[in-house]
DNA sequence: TAAATTACCATACAAATGTATGGTAATTAT
DNA sequence: ATAATTACCATACATTTGTATGGTAATTTA
């Protein structure tokens, strides 16, 4: 259970967050800076507060190392941030952070992540285990779409339906039925849309 | 189109957006010492070297503050030399046809190229027409890997089998022949090996 | 009521950091 | 043959940066 944290920790950890996924994270002054503290001691302490709490990580005496340990694994920018169920769900690794044989060539655009999909059930869309599927938070589900979701606490790919009365995701492969969902599903969000796929060759 | 980098301007490079993947950009120091330099100034005229030609913009007097440039679009215009066969061989396109759109993600490493796929012979292999393969020209093709060829002027995207007396290259696919080759063949050539796969999934 | 906690302030300091200047040697271009 | 570029070196300097210490006031918890 993750300990509550200040409307002026949250704004921070907010900051850090926008700041990180823009390029770099601030140092003490940008902070101080931005919320109009006139000095960084203020800052340091909020830091400190929010490091306590385990929310952030830092090296000490390092410029700009502020590493955010956020429990929402999915928006944060991580190379590999788990393993995602095209057949039955899986539960997500969250710190199982795979910086594997993604040779010279994988790493993180700003708004996306990636996963790495387990099971076979998308294999008539050309997924295949072990593919690492690149997904967008950030655009709209179109019906029709392949997407990820959260089911339950696991994670699934799919192809995604939008029906009349609620919502499908279907496998490619005709040894799994679709899962329908009724409408105001509780535990069920769409977490990105499949925008690109790559796989490494290595073997 | 890009200026060219010379080898060190390249591994710099490739260590800004290494380190930038990890968390943060380096400072000059830690780029010194990466690369075993005993002062920053050396570093500082590689950055400006990168900057000038257009791969890196800093801030100055900001710390950590390089921008990979074409890290942060999110697409990356990369030239696709040509269409290779997988399954009755194509001609190459001496000069890059078209222009793909790498997301970020897929970062191709200096010395390979992009050929995209047409035919569906390496079906078995999970690769299909229109998929985008990545070729590395400098490492060398081992028997069982997927590699390209040039054969009669045209290329071929193939698994490579070398065997006592020649060489073969077989299709994944049971619709089409292996293709062998005697030794000391004429008009061949192994362009590279594919080492990895990227497909968008933007219609 | 007393004791923490939160949310700021000011000042200080060593180390880190970006930057500038100038030099050497090797290679490449004109 | 001369100039330009590349690839390092050394030294120096003003800021930036993280950190530490100590203080004030308001709020919350015990």
């Amino acid at each position: 259970m993750p300990l509550e944290l200040t409307e002026i920790q949250k704004k921070i950890l907010d900051f850090l967050i926008e700041q990180k996924v823009k390029g770099i994270p601030p140092t003490l002054a940008e902070i101080a800076s931005k919320f109009g503290y006139k000095n960084r001691a203020t800052v340091q302490q909020h830091l400190g507060a929010l490091e306590k709490k385990g929310y952030i990580k830092r090296s000490p005496k390092l410029s700009r190392a502020i590493e955010v340990l956020s429990e929402d694994k999915f928006f944060i920018p991580r190379p590999v941030l788990g393993e995602v169920a095209a057949g039955s769900p899986l539960t997500i690794y969250p710190d199982s952070v795979d910086t594997v044989e993604l040779p010279t060539i994988v790493r993180m655009p700003h708004d996306s992540f990636l996963l790495k999909v387990k099971g076979n059930s998308l294999k008539d869309a050309y997924i295949f285990s072990g593919d690492i599927v690149i997904v967008n938070p950030n655009i709209p589900a179109l019906s029709g779409q392949i997407v990820v979701a959260i089911l339950d606490d696991a994670a699934v790919v799919k192809r995604l339906f939008v029906k009349e009365n609620g919502i499908e995701l279907h496998s490619e492969n005709p040894e799994y039925a679709p899962i329908i969902l009724e409408k105001d599903r509780n535990n069920f969000k769409i977490v990105g849309v499949v925008v690109g796929l790559y796989r490494t060759m290595r073997n």
